[in-house]
DNA sequence: AATGAATGAGAATTCATTCAT
DNA sequence: CATGAATGAATTCTCATTCAT
């Protein structure tokens, strides 16, 4: 491994510190009272060396929620909209969903405040819009799919997602972090399954 | 009318008119980016006015946050537990909550801000917290009645209530002031219902 | 007694009531941390009406000042500099010098202010530099009769009216609020003595 | 000399100038009116540039007493309390003490407010209290001495090093910064002295 | 004359950002 | 690249003073 590789791994690595700690505080704390100062406490290192990895703080928020976005994305779009049994997909599906909301809790939390406040946090928020949409729209083909088999009653697929994403959503936010509540999340997925309209024969 | 009647018809219109701009600045803006002066200004007095009828920043957000709740929550309390008809009486339910949760955009944006950071706003949190304690149970009685009655599945009660409440929070955040969703609120009621499992016969 | 007249005597008493609160905080509090609204709380009127009596703060500051003062004077300039026994009047005037100052300590507080900080209070210095040179001399008066009847040394009166004076002062300010110290006082008679320069024969 | 020596001189440097500055302002304008920009200014920085230095205005002011208390205090107890020849020594304390007061002008004219207001600036006039009983304490060591060798009359040391130390606040907040008195200071040695009660054989 | 609402100058303090070391 | 001193815009809040009632 040469010098240069193993100086680029390292700031990598401190890049990736200083963005954690920065999801936690922001999310916990809001972006105004996260201060530079503090993420960089909690990082190990000194507040001018935030500024090595991130411009400004704006694009250290914007970092904070697009880049664990990116991960997350790829989890949730991970399910076969085209499967052959649609009901049992949609059923797997939903669980997943119900166990990465209720993990991804500091994150969800940074989200909030961003649709929250759309217009504050224009360019996050545009990049939230845009997987939201995409979100909705995969699940909307499996939606699709399920109503054409029958398996699903005929509902608009535009209303039944929505009501998906917001159901989570909002359990997300209501579920806050009260620990007795963490431990029910499996129990709301049954609940989830009605938005979708399941054909009861 | 006497004098002093007249000057206290005044201030209250003032107290009132500097409430109403508070609420719409802390919403659109948040907390932190709503400064004593622009409220001052859009309420077209001059800052130090604001002193006059609110000690500091945290308690006009306060009562941003609670005068409206204690308005609003006699209008979502407003249905009839016991009713005869509990299908039908949840059904207007739910209608009505619909309309309101979409009527009070600004207020609910606020409320999202303050369950979205708990720890920051503790007493306007408590104050939350417990009208939704409330709001629950007394849905719950209605849930309670309808599954009695035999119009209702068999569903806890507990996790019913939250999934709805879930469901009205999660749209309200969801469909954010998007004009072009305003509009389509009330396609969203047969998905309400359905998280209360009503009985298909 | 016509109600013009009564009415003049219900506002002198105000104003002596404004005024009694006055002396105490600036001399509890200092001047800045007196607001005039405190006060008119302690005084039982409103701030408002505060400046129908005194015109500014700095007013109000400045008659906290001469106002005892010209009463103080009186007292402390009450001896007699032509006396027959100058030694015994010396004496006599000594005690009851100690007796003045250890019962203005509100008011001396106050002089200690306006001393300390003479160019911020240069009205009200003013006049106590005035009060200062007059009793100086009065005293001074008292020393060369006391010289020249062979009771006290040769001193330079100025020297031993300066010593007096800042020994007085000196001692307010060092015994502070102590209580433990108030009831003392009487002890420091014979130091002040000795700066007279007494004749041991 | 390391880099960073330097740095820490310079920085060392620019925080003795604020607190010159500090001690100049507070002195002359009082606490209230001594403000951060006005400190700043005067030192030829910024006044965000205080705030690196001393953490609040309160620190600031506590620094400046503590810090030139320190310093004075070795030079007032620079005495030998068990002397062989006691009269000689306090003779030639009482010379030094007056020289000291004498310069001492800015900062005693800050401890003046200090003891004038302590329970507003109770931190800092803790502080000088310990260093007024200890100085006492020390002076009354030396009164002993002399009394035991019978050069002082036995009067009580407590009233003799109150009696002292009061002439010499006295005299400092008496002559203020008149320029006429300053080079007067001398001439009340033997004023002091005879607080002493030295015996005249 | 009394009241207290309205005003705005002014103060301490915070913190993102710059930049010299 | 890392550090943290320096800067000053911005914010909350206080309070003397004015003036309408």
């Amino acid at each position: 491994m040469s010098i240069s590789t193993e100086q680029q791994l390292k700031m990598r690595a401190k890049r990736e510190r200083i963005l954690d700690e920065a999801i936690r505080l922001f999310s916990e704390q809001g972006y105004n009272d996260t201060t530079i100062s503090k993420v960089a406490k909690e990082a190990g290192i000194s507040f001018g060396s935030v500024f090595t990895y991130f411009a400004t703080k704006e694009e250290l928020f914007y970092s904070a929620i697009t880049e664990p976005l990116e991960k997350f994305s790829v989890e949730l779009l991970d399910f076969n909209p085209k499967a052959d049994h649609p009901l049992e997909e949609l059923n797997s599906m939903i669980q997943k969903h119900i166990k990465q909301f209720s993990s991804y809790s500091l994150f969800l939390r940074l989200v909030v405040q961003v649709i929250g406040q759309h217009k504050r946090f224009e360019e996050p928020f545009r990049e939230l819009n845009l997987f939201h949409i995409r979100f909705r729209e995969k699940i909307a083909e499996l939606v699709e799919n399920g109503q054409q088999k029958g398996v699903l009653l005929k509902l608009d697929p535009f209303f039944v997602t929505t009501s998906y994403t917001s159901f989570l959503m909002g359990l997300r936010l209501n579920l806050a972090d009260d620990p007795d509540h963490e431990m029910w999340w499996a129990e709301y997925a049954p609940f989830a399954l009605q938005l979708f309209g399941p054909n009861r024969n």
